[in-house]
RNA sequence: GGUCCAAUAGCUCAGUUGGAUAGAGCAACAGCCUUCUAAGCUGUGGGUCGCAGGUUCGAAUCCUGCUUGGAUCACCA
């Protein structure tokens, strides 16, 4: 990078002048503020110490010498105690003509032997179906996962679908109760939505119950919550499953497969898919042989009643219960069990988990338990804790229908995208069945980049009642631009000579152009330091945004003069291309016309 | 109550390890299609970066306190 470039030389330039030798790190080199001119600026007051002279001395000193010494430095100007670099024109040429045929621009190749990346995400529950905070973890989980095998890891995405416990009994005994052997198949409702709809009737019969055995005066609330007969009746069956009680066994069965297709059927909508699947069913019991060992080893210890209890008050927590008296295991202690399994299944460089910052608590707990196992691989495991979707009445709740459903969202995404696209009236050629494939492209690259382009960390709003924009900083505006220079492109035709680099001249605009596609390479290493599709969404948009003005106002095919054309028409291209990777790795499509 | 996170334009969000006059989009208003796709471009207005201190050449960014909002502190997952 010329970053690194510059900041080597003024290292050498402090030398060579002022006879010290500085920590490379305090040379400040950043890109110039578009309002002066130049390309890169050093920042001087940290220097000053060294140099003993005032700030416009000591940047004009560095200035000169990076004139003289290093070639790329064509001049430079000195503003207060900023020295802004500009940088020859021949380096951004040489910077395109390496680069602007590669498609894999800015992906770095697969490290060879390199330890796997293991991504958990999803990890959905199975007696609802997916809302918008799962869209947010997935589109997530998808895109960090490419992000990072854009940084050349070895990735393998895996999902551990929790489908056992009391929240699915509740689904399965409601159905059996008042299903009247309802499916998928006769009443044409999706698996996952039949089997949310019994999970919601639970609820709702349950909390009935409540408030009669309470207004009865026999209970007080909180009695009548742990002994309403549902409930009971709910956790007798989880014992049944747990007995493999055969019927049970054969409703669990039948239900979780009409939720698995349901959701395989999102999934694919959504684009988005795993290298491996886990089953909780299948990992439940996990855990708790290193739970055993670590209170031999008193790791761990044991209350008067026998349960099995961690104690992190000397980190600064509470005591963890990991199994119950009656020897069972709680969530953590299966998770205890499948991190140790993953860990020994693949020897990772990393396990991400993509779990909600509701979750924070539990993963610091768990890595301190794995610690205190002696598990010193602990280390490896990062909590990728992403805020909530909060709604404008607050967060969302299965349980009070404030939910905003996956399939609604997509749909209604998908008629907003033929209705606008109708408006627009510019595919009037194409078959149904292209145009359906637009609206599909453009519909989730407006749903998937809405998400993206906020930082993980924070929570973010969605309003159900404004739909999605198409407009500005958006996905389709994005995709539009993509489709733009494809129909350039089209127009151009495949006759494209090489430039005459000698001949061209490049613009302010071009130049603009050529540093931010220069940025890219390093964009992509920072998005996957910090798990961040949002540096990507930033990015791109900065650069279509500029695209677009210089579209606006720079003539590309009708100029006379060929060598000029088939520079803009390549650099067309190359910027084309970058869309598409960045978009690729944000998981959303880019149409050639839209 | 303890712990953690957040607070930037009317709304939704950017803002790299502290650096120049804090930026976009939406919404509002005013312009630009006989010219490469107007899902675009140009312009105008809009800010006590929650509040108060501190650190220093320099703070939206770091530290302390406070206010507000959220999460969490289960023998739920």
């Amino acid at each position: 990078m010329i970053e690194n470039i510059l900041n080597k030389k003024i290292c050498l330039a402090l030398n060579d002048i002022y006879n010290i030798n500085v920590n490379p790190d305090i040379i400040l080199v950043q890109q110039t503020r578009v309002e002066f001119e130049g390309d890169y600026t050093v920042v001087v007051f940290p220097l000053l110490r060294y140099s003993k002279k005032n700030p416009e001395d000591t940047a004009n000193d560095i200035g000169e010498y990076l004139t003289k010494n290093l070639k790329e430095v064509k001049s430079f100007n000195v503003i207060k105690g900023f020295l802004n670099l500009v940088i020859d024109d021949n380096f951004w040429i040489d910077f395109f003509n390496l680069n602007f045929n590669n498609d894999n621009f800015g992906i770095k190749p697969q490290e060879k032997s390199s330890k796997p990346v293991v991504v958990e995400y999803s990890s959905p529950n199975t007696n609802k179906p997916l809302h918008l905070g799962h869209i947010r973890n997935n589109l997530l989980g998808y895109s960090v996962a490419e992000i990072l095998k854009a940084n050349g890891k070895n990735v393998v995405k895996v999902n551990l679908v929790n489908n056992r416990g009391i929240h699915i009994c509740k689904s399965i005994l409601a159905w059996k109760k008042w299903g009247n052997n309802e499916t998928p198949e006769s009443t044409g409702m999706k698996g996952d939505h039949l089997v949310g709809k019994y999970y919601v009737l639970f609820e709702t019969k349950y909390k009935e119950e409540v408030k009669k055995m309470v207004s009865e005066g026999i209970f007080n609330e909180e009695e009548a919550k742990k002994n309403a007969p549902l409930l009971l009746e709910a956790q007798e069956m989880l014992r049944k499953w747990e007995a493999k009680d055969k019927e049970v066994i054969d409703l669990w069965t039948m239900m979780n497969d009409w939720v698995y297709k349901g959701f395989d059927v999102t999934y694919n909508r959504l684009g988005i898919d795993f290298d491996k699947i886990y089953y909780e069913s299948d990992t439940y019991l996990l855990g708790k042989e290193l739970v055993n060992t670590g209170l031999k080893n008193n790791f761990l210890f044991q209350k008067p009643d026998g349960s099995v209890w961690a104690d992190l008050k000397d980190k600064g927590l509470d005591e963890k219960l990991l199994l119950r008296k009656d020897g069972t295991s709680v969530y953590i202690t299966q998770d205890l069990g499948t991190a140790k399994l993953r860990y020994t299944e693949y020897n990772p460089e990393k396990l991400i988990y993509v779990v909600g910052n509701e979750q924070n608590y539990h993963f610091d707990v768990l890595k301190l338990i794995l610690e205190k196992l002696g598990e010193n691989w602990f280390q490896i495991i990062h909590h990728l804790s992403y805020g909530m979707v909060e709604l404008p009445h607050g967060k969302m709740k299965s349980r009070e229908g404030t939910v905003v459903d996956a399939d609604d969202l997509m749909d209604e995404m998908f008629s907003t995208a033929r209705k606008t696209t109708e408006e627009l009236g510019k595919i009037k050629d194409f078959s149904e069945e292209k145009a359906n494939e637009l609206y599909n492209i453009v519909s989730l690259g407006a749903l998937k980049y809405f998400i993206l382009k906020v930082d993980p960390k924070k929570n973010m709003m969605f309003n159900p009642e404004e739909s999605i924009d198409f407009n500005g900083n958006t996905g389709p505006f994005i995709q539009y631009t993509y489709a733009r220079i494809q129909s350039i492109l089209k127009k151009a035709g495949n006759s494209n000579n090489i430039p005459d680099y000698d001949g061209i001249k490049i613009n302010k605009k071009e130049k603009e152009l050529l540093k931010l596609l220069y940025q890219f390479p390093e964009v992509i290493t920072q998005a996957g330091k910090d798990y961040s599709p949002a540096t990507i969404a930033n990015y791109v948009f900065t650069l279509v945004k500029n695209y677009n003005k210089y579209y606006q106002e720079v003539p590309i095919l009708k100029v006379d003069d060929n060598n000029t054309k088939n520079f803009r028409v390549l650099l067309s291209e190359f910027i084309a291309n970058v869309i598409k990777t960045s978009m690729k790795l944000l998981g959303i499509e880019v149409p050639v016309r839209m």
